[in-house]
DNA sequence: AAGGTAACCGGAGAATACTCCGCTTATCAA
DNA sequence: TTGATAAGCGGAGTATTCTCCGGTTACCTT
């Protein structure tokens, strides 16, 4: 199921986020179906959580058939990745294009730091389309978007640490903002923004040396 | 849904593990029905992974009504935890009481290092039910056994490192170890036990220097 | 412009998740 | 023992997910 339902929505959903080769294009009705979807699925979470919205709801709002909703975003977790593309577009494009330090320009360490922190706003002001994006699909989650983030720590922690295992850590940067846990820190535990951010930077401090000292 | 379903399984399964204080008792039928669900839902993961086993399908092999499978247990999730019951009193016992490095005696910075190696190799000897645990109710994961591990890290975190977020790093070290992110890892990207071990060894150290010259 | 083909659509239907409530049973006090 | 009472039980019923395929439509070729 797990690898089924990843490479499922990567058949059906064609042109998105991560994809960069050229594919078969959308027809037309597609494309205008596909449109209906996420405007109509847009305008429901405006009153409530993705998560407590059925899909025939979604399908009816838009005035299409249920098949055409799973056809073309495979799950309510597709749905809500097609739901955050312009943040996502704009969290890739300040990494990659952006200013300094979430853009080139800034020492490694530093653009790691800020690459996180910029993580978790986003994530504080979408936790509901992340949260569903994450939690329905759960196995899925490693690739599209999460692949391109842990492309571009992996990048980074190579260039501050060439002896470390990059991939690895990338990983392990990323785990913490896992959207579940963060709505436990915040929401259970009482943590704030400041604080999560000061646990990022220790975590960062102690895996790439901001310290003057480390190599 | 996060809190509801929390609580709601807090209420319906009394004397689980990490329960402390003492709770009305389970009635001697419905202890009965508890083991006989268990126990049927053992000898069907036997076969196929729990998340393709309807529990409609649970029930009718315990011999017991859908609505008995949903109270005792609450979802899918519950019933995993109920099934993982015997391997988290195990290792809990050996952090507790058992012999260092993972119980007591050894600096904290080893125990810290011997949890997270006896933990992923628990995880990856049933990783099919870990998996089913933690992704129905993706919001419940972070209490019962997951607050007991985390409470153990940071008090050796706090031990370690007095001066840091014990709570907040405690998160941040079992965040790689969840489940669908190391299936992720091993099953897609092909890393071994033994990466992963050097991955959270690097993760370990960064954060409470095993190497001499930390405070 | 017309025809062929591949993609797409819709919604009925099967599978599964989860709830609800009238009836039964265990437990305990008298 | 025997009621009283709370806990538990079962399974029909409702809601939701997801699939399947006969009919339709866009797109390209000629």
């Amino acid at each position: 199921m797990a690898r089924a339902s990843g490479s499922k929505r990567e058949r059906e959903e064609p042109a998105r986020l991560p994809v960069v080769g050229a594919e078969p294009p959308e027809r037309a009705d597609a494309a205008r179906n596909r449109q209906k979807i996420v405007a109509a699925a847009r305008s429901l979470t405006e009153k409530r959580s993705l998560e407590k919205i059925s899909l025939d709801e979604v399908a009816e709002a838009a005035g299409v058939g249920v098949g055409t909703v799973y056809r073309r975003f495979g799950d309510r977790s597709g749905l809500a990745y097609a739901l955050l593309d312009d943040s996502e577009r704009a969290l890739q494009s300040a990494f990659l294009q952006g200013p300094p330090p979430l853009g080139p320009g800034a020492p490694p360490s530093a653009r790691v730091r800020a690459f996180l922190h910029a993580y978790l706003d986003r994530l504080l002001r979408e936790t509901d389309l992340l949260l569903a994006a994450e939690t329905s699909a759960p196995t899925g989650r490693y690739t599209g978007a999460y692949a391109a983030h842990r492309a571009h720590l992996a990048a980074l922690v190579a260039e501050a640490r060439p002896d470390a295992d990059a991939a690895y850590l990338a990983d392990a940067l990323l785990a913490p903002l896992a959207a579940p846990l963060i709505v436990h820190q915040t929401v259970d535990l009482g943590m704030d923004a400041a604080r999560l951010k000061a646990g990022l930077d220790a975590l960062v401090e102690g895996l790439l040396g901001t310290a003057a000292g480390r190599p």
